[in-house]
DNA sequence: AAATTTGGTTTATAAAATAAACTACTTTAT
DNA sequence: ATAAAGTAGTTTATTTTATAAACCAAATTT
């Protein structure tokens, strides 16, 4: 009846940070915490566990002096989100 | 740049119950625990979370003598749904 | 050179989800 | 008549999550 959500996607800020790379191809943290609006700390947090369930890569690196972190969505992670959004349909139909 | 989502249907078994809720207007907890696959310990919580919140309303009584609870959507309860799947499209699209 | 800002990570706390155990009956079998 | 099993749930305990707060190191500003 219902299909099962991936509970690594199914929270606001890691959908919100798969939705931006879906799209995006590239994005730093700055960006990130940008565009979903979240708090450093939780972003850091959520950014390490789609990184572990390799949906994302997280590089570090520098900007000139300044460390930058870059995240980069995953076939894998795409092709999660594209099951998620799928699964999420029997819930909420379209 | 994204809605904020309802913690209250941002939960996969609140989210099933309200999805048959709005689709079928009263259904009973064996009935809601068929089509969800949930445990009823789970279930009971959640529906307490859902009647607190105002969005169904849950009626004890009995069968028979068997004990009987039927669950209904409100109104408020509908809305907080359309809402929910409105925010939803701000992540996935369509 | 002290204070502030930037770009984060780590740790602590609050909230959720879930399972396991339990209650209160009813039905069935002995 | 009674023990065993089933039904319909609730309560409690445990694990997992989400989030915030505190922290750190380096760079920049005053």
């Amino acid at each position: 009846m219902f299909d099962k959500l991936d509970p690594l996607l199914h929270s606001e800020l890691r959908l919100a940070v798969m939705s931006v790379l879906v799209g995006a191809d590239e994005a730093d943290f700055v960006y990130l915490r940008q565009q979903t609006g979240s708090t450093a700390g939780n972003l850091s947090v959520q950014l390490d566990k789609l990184s572990a369930a390799g949906y994302i890569t997280v590089e570090k690196g520098f900007q000139g002096k300044k460390p930058r972190t870059t995240c980069r969505i995953t076939d894998a992670g795409r092709s999660a989100f594209e099951t998620y959004v799928t699964a999420l349909r029997s819930y909420i139909g379209q």
